[in-house]
DNA sequence: CTGAAAGCGCTTACAG
DNA sequence: CTGAAAGCGCTTACAG
């Protein structure tokens, strides 16, 4: 009940057990060191004691925290709204379950001073999303553990685990294109007031573009499109792509959940689709597939990139690979499904 | 680059600076009681070895970790799932945010040993849904740090948070009856092997047949109805309730997702509901008032409860408040909010 | 304004 | 199989 009593420590339980502090600490951390006799005293004494470790103690003697922290972007209630990031989320807590880690939750904010980082008592970091502009790029250079990117800048000097952003916005152009479209929206976030967008946008941007210059159109062909929220904003931004003056026939969208609100605010305003407007989306959520009509969208591996990025991270950890040799980004494919909204 | 150069430590610092280490430690936790040009040096010549502090060894000294255990009753993959968690979660982080503590998530399964509970470095736990055959209950009674419950068993000895579940269910039997309902069905998980179940699922289902008790009706006028999935398994649990041999003509829903999931089921079998089939929910998610038709449910305040539990919790870490404040349960209101579904 | 010293509670070679 | 001793890297009265 009262948690003012004194904490009992492993001194404590040496000396009623009448052994050393050793023989205390061996008796949980190497039980056949001990005589099975002097083992079991030990823990009934431990016991009755009440004793229980102390975990940072032990950490600070081992060096080992068993956690790992998750670095995001924003806030933790913005992440939550992203099912990308839940998904990964997801992933990375089964592979922590397996190995018995735990997950340290930490937003990096711009304004957050580098040093924070390393305040944080982890073995290693896992982060999402991360720009070169990032305050904290260079922190994360000189942290003293191992930091393994996620849909981050592939400029950044880090283990980094990206997928073909670029290359599958090309594709979805090429895909438009044939399909005879000649004038296109994008449809993106608006970017923050430094002009900063996230890396995985900016390549799928580029991507797209490219594709489109590479067809020999005019850079106005192509027209961007901005929008403050993502589920909610469909309407809004539906009717800021419709406004356009040149109008598009086909909107390419940075995201699906961006694609299906928008596919739900043309709806709604009698447009049918594909046919008065074509929509491509980037991801291949599950809900992309049970749309009406189901949704074209850039298909990706939602698993084997978290799995594969928090294996290398523990694989940092236990030193069984060093840095070097994770020098150029690790990037998974990614792939056109072409379904009825375009 | 190379992660393996040994530490910089305080001292390394003192040394270079021809310091102190206590002058090196007052120059990040006390500057004023340095002089200016002390401090500087100091600041100047850490930034020069690229010292940083070791985020263990302080919180050895100081007895502070600056992070919460967020312990979760299943997997974190599972609980992503339920809108609820991630609501608190989102709430849970914007508090931290503000208080600048971490987060530290760690599942708590019922095969987990529990003195596993005093591996984890944190100031303080929260924990979801414990039911108080839960393993841990007694783990929890003996731990060194606060513990605050949630939406857990009001018959554990710790501070708790619940939403008043017996009373909503009550009401929302009391709305059934009065539409002159005479036969029910009441929709919920299937039990663990053990028989346990989440402790408000159990109070609302208490909650729901002491209300038919209460009305004069004899027990069989409930049909309790399990299914597996939740949101998935919406047409599966329809059919069950369809299929019982005495056909409710109102369904109870432990929760909204359930009920959502039941309501396209019965729409896709061509119901009409209410007409043929009432449903009520509870929880008042953000989607029951936009289904088609919207829901009727138990309104609970989804903001209150976990931010008055993340505060109680902070206060108990800084010793403001004692636990014996917090004797017995916190309930917070439920309203029935009553739509078009029944 | 500055320093010497004890302490936070554990682990782990090392020696026996 | 068991123990004495040093060490993990910081903080914080206490004394000057």
């Amino acid at each position: 009940m009262s948690k003012k009593k004194k904490r009992v420590t492993l001194r404590d339980v040496a000396r009623c057990a009448g052994v050393s502090p050793t023989a205390v600490s061996f008796a949980y951390n190497a039980p056949h060191q001990l005589s099975r006799a002097t083992r079991e005293r030990i823990l009934d004494t431990a016991e009755e004691l009440g004793y229980q470790p102390h975990p940072v103690a032990r950490t600070l003697a081992t060096g080992r925290t068993n956690s790992i922290g998750l670095l995001v972007p924003t806030s933790l209630n913005w992440m939550l709204h992203d099912p990308l990031f839940t998904h990964f989320l997801g992933e990375i807590g089964a592979a922590c379950d397996r190995e018995e880690k735990r997950i340290l939750l930490a937003p990096v904010y711009r304004n957050m001073a580098p040093q924070t980082l390393a305040m944080i008592a982890t073995d290693g970091f896992l982060m999402f999303g991360i720009d070169r502009a990032h305050p904290l790029t260079e922190a994360l250079q000189h942290s003293l553990r191992p930091i393994v990117l996620l849909d981050s800048a592939d400029s950044i000097q880090a283990p980094t685990f990206n997928i073909d952003d670029r290359g599958g916005a090309y594709t979805a152009a090429q895909h438009l294109l044939k399909k005879g479209h000649r004038q296109f929206a994008v449809a993106t976030m608006t970017p923050r007031q430094d002009g900063v967008v996230t890396p995985t946008i900016e390549r799928r941007i580029e991507g797209f573009s490219q594709a489109i210059a590479d067809a020999g159109l005019p850079p106005s062909a192509v027209q961007i499109v901005h929008a403050r929220g993502v589920r909610s904003a469909g309407q809004q931004s539906f009717q800021n792509i419709w406004q356009l003056r040149r109008r598009p026939t086909a909107v390419f969208c940075v995201s699906d959940v961006r694609a299906l609100g928008i596919l739900s605010g043309a709806r709604k305003a009698g447009l049918s689709v594909p046919d008065d407007l074509a929509i491509v989306g980037f991801g291949d959520l599950p809900d992309a597939s049970v749309s009406s009509p189901p949704l074209t969208t850039i298909h990706r591996d939602m698993n084997s990139q978290p799995r594969l990025a928090i294996r290398t991270l523990f694989q940092l950890i236990n030193e069984q690979i060093s840095e070097t040799d994770l020098a150029s980004p690790h990037i998974s494919n990614t792939q056109l499904i072409v379904r009825e909204s375009s």
